[in-house]
DNA sequence: GCCTATAGTATCGACTCAATACTAAATCGC
DNA sequence: GCGATTTAGTATTGAGTCGATACTATAGGC
């Protein structure tokens, strides 16, 4: 038989359920604000990304979304003047987005921080995000591994180790580190 | 001046950014299985209420929805089979759900307990729980106390003291417990 | 019986999202 | 170098979400 696959247990199950209706919240939050909650998140994530990481497609990943999706919500942002596209000079497929002054100061009032005040009137903030840590990399890995990336599919990862810089190998742009061969195909806990 | 109004601890909005992509990866699971997440929501949820609570205005209470957001969805729900409306004999006004066979056999197979196996795996069941459990009810407490719903406004509560009962009070049809005036005005933890 | 509150539906407009199809630029393979 | 493949991003379409508004019908107070 398919079998039930190891039941998921009681107080796992409580546990996500609280989680969506948690989430479900922040959104009514985000919603009220007039931007939808996607649009939120792209802004909360752009605010968050190092140069190499404001991109559509590290968007698109980050969101677990397609590009076509990021690209709508995008448009969206621009006509509301709160994030801004220019041309990469190295890559001339590739826009670099940024945050413009009206969306960094719509940023200040994002619902998320209420929720933030209310985890720590709660006085749970340290075991909640621990727990949520360890939630997400076992989800993460389930879902093939590849999500939360490895070093090689990571905007902090430079590739190294050609022509005649055979000597030093890859590096990590965020941690300003080298990287080896294998190094580089292992999990990356900061990745984009 | 307005002011920041208590910042926010680094730890909370880290547990807050980290259960919106958590969140976010249920909702992608939810989409690939056909149904949207707010029909899934739907599902589940009538698949946990109590026959007071099977109505459109009880899951759009639930939901955080407005009604006619739910209308909309259940009439979806409707055409796929998957959720059958009677009419209530109580309250003509009123409309009784219910899941058909399908609706049930498709919550097998809920996303939702692909994260709690991750959850149980992460080993950290219990603390998350206790921790979105005391930030979720923070959270109501704030928006309003109502939310988490006094007994007044709950599907499990039953008006008594009328006519000829004026001895008893009020009535859970939950916890099959009698409430005082007072106690009625106060929020339930099992509140719809 | 009137008046108001409530249950639910219909419709509209902005948005999400996947799927598909497309353009243009970078990179590889030889 | 040069053609084939990969990758970045956009446009379009269709199903669905969601709030707002307006509506019908029933229930209940007085």
């Amino acid at each position: 038989m398919k079998k039930s696959e190891s039941l998921p247990s009681g107080m796992a199950l409580r546990a996500v359920l609280l989680l969506e209706r948690l989430s479900r919240l922040v959104r009514a939050g985000d919603h009220a604000s007039g931007l939808a909650p996607a649009q939120w998140e792209a802004l909360r994530y752009l605010a968050r990304a190092n140069r190499f990481s404001r991109t559509p497609a590290a968007l698109a990943d980050y969101l677990g979304a397609t590009r076509g999706t990021v690209s709508q919500t995008l448009i969206a942002l621009e006509d509301k003047e709160l994030v801004r596209k220019t041309g990469s000079s190295r890559d001339r497929r590739s826009v670099e987005l940024s945050l413009t002054s009206g969306g960094v100061a719509l940023l200040e009032h994002d619902a998320l921080k209420d929720l933030a005040r209310d985890i720590d009137a709660s006085g749970e903030a340290d075991g909640l995000a621990q727990g949520l840590q360890a939630a997400l990399h076992q989800a993460l890995v389930r879902r093939g591994g590849r999500a939360f990336g490895v070093c090689r599919t990571c905007r902090h990862f430079r590739p190294g180790g050609r022509g005649d810089k055979a000597g030093k190998p890859h590096h990590c742009t965020l941690l300003d580190e080298p990287l080896s061969d294998a190094d580089a195909s292992l999990v990356c806990f900061e990745h984009t």
